[in-house]
DNA sequence: CGAACAATTGATCCTCATCAAACCTTGTGG
DNA sequence: CCACAAGGTTTGATGAGGATCAATTGTTCG
């Protein structure tokens, strides 16, 4: 067995998962390594595994058939992605994931989770959940990209990253990620992204650095994110 | 019993249900009329029913602390929604729900629509396909409106809104919407979609009037909403 | 050290939002 | 049946917010 089932509850889906349960998926899941920029899945492609992100990080998608892509979510640690193929059959992947450093992750085949929800309810609540939440996200993200300037989106991205995967350092929250990838995030430009960061970094917010951000002071950059005024 | 239990095989997650299941939903519901304006649920309240739309259109939208809305979708007759508060218990209402003209509704109480899950497996699948396509739609408008122009966002919202609830007419497809409806669906101002229609007209691609666009070259505007040049 | 990649910064341009005013359409009440 | 009000629509003028382009300056790593 490759992994060590009692691990498998870090994940939302399985917090609620018996202890056979967890045995039973780490035993139907293959472990798959991919370096740096490698694809999981491309968007269109059959929807035949879902996956566990083991280690590393990686990052969901939308691409356009003219080639343009923008950011859906970043995917930490025992995290789940991938899962919506397990839905229904002959599903096809909605979104492209990518490696953004080396990662190991589980695969597991989406009929077999699909046949582990259907006899076992709570797994199938557990997923909608994710998916209430996830959906969730995407209304609000949608409504800010579409109501909200730029630097109070940076703003968000930020504040999102941070507490998805930021490491608390005595000075501030730290942050890697270069300025193309908060812009994808963030529907702008690495442009616009550069400049947003030099000015608060004028006014003390963060300090930024290559492939690096630091947050001096979150909540300088929560009132950007959230101030009513305007 | 207020309704016709058969007829609520319309609405897509229950496709799959028994007849029985079918009349003790019909039971369990309230039906409530609601005139043009007022609102079904507001989001942030506690999601206490999940609504089928039986007669009339309402949208979906999102609101921000400011108060600014950006509509997520419109919903036609026999569409669920407000569904979402069913998942997970105390949940609340991710959007607002508001009637675009008379409506009638059936409302079922989330607890009740949870109970039913619980032990019918296909009822929580089919909800979930449902969610998967809400997302898959999500994240498309979610990238288009991060990267394309608003041309191409307005041709897809009446593209979209002519296969969700066009009439079709001999010369073309008709449907009645304010120009600032079809500016929130588009995330743009009624003024640019005013422009932007005035020119298709022009093109002899529509026809628009007070409250009303008539589509009289869909594949004109096809190739607006799908062109890759640009 | 040099190549490759990330970031900064300035200059310019373009798309849209915004504001203002006038025009249509529809329904209502005298 | 007309006048008027209310709401929807059009169109022009203006300006701001960012995107885009180009050139330069870091930074990292083999």
């Amino acid at each position: 067995m490759s992994i060590d089932p009692k691990k498998l509850r870090q994940v939302i889906v399985f917090q609620n998962a018996t202890d056979d349960d967890l045995k039973l998926i780490a035993q139907h899941s293959i472990e798959r390594s991919l370096e740096e920029g490698e694809f999981f899945f491309f968007q269109g492609d059959a929807a035949t595994y879902a996956y566990i992100l083991v280690s590393g990080r990686a990052k969901l998608m939308q691409t356009s058939p003219a080639g343009q892509q923008v950011n859906l979510r970043t995917i930490s640690e025992w995290e789940m992605f991938g899962a919506l193929g397990a839905v229904r059959e002959n599903a096809t992947y909605p979104a492209t994931a990518q490696a953004m450093e080396q990662c190991t992750a589980l695969a597991i085949k989406s009929e077999d989770l699909q046949e582990m929800m259907a006899t076992r309810p709570y797994l199938a609540f557990d997923l909608m959940k994710l998916m209430t939440n996830y959906i969730q996200e995407m209304q609000q993200r949608y409504r800010e990209l579409a109501t909200e300037k730029v630097e109070r989106r940076i703003a968000r991205s930020l504040l999102r990253l941070a507490a998805q995967m930021g490491t608390k350092m005595k000075n501030g929250i730290e942050l890697s990620f270069t300025r193309q990838e908060l812009a994808e995030m963030s529907g702008t430009t690495l442009y616009t992204v550069s400049r947003v960061l030099s000015d608060w970094e004028r006014q003390g917010l963060v300090e930024a650095g290559r492939e690096r951000v630091l947050i001096r002071n979150p909540h300088g950059v929560v009132s950007i994110a959230e101030e009513l005024n305007q």
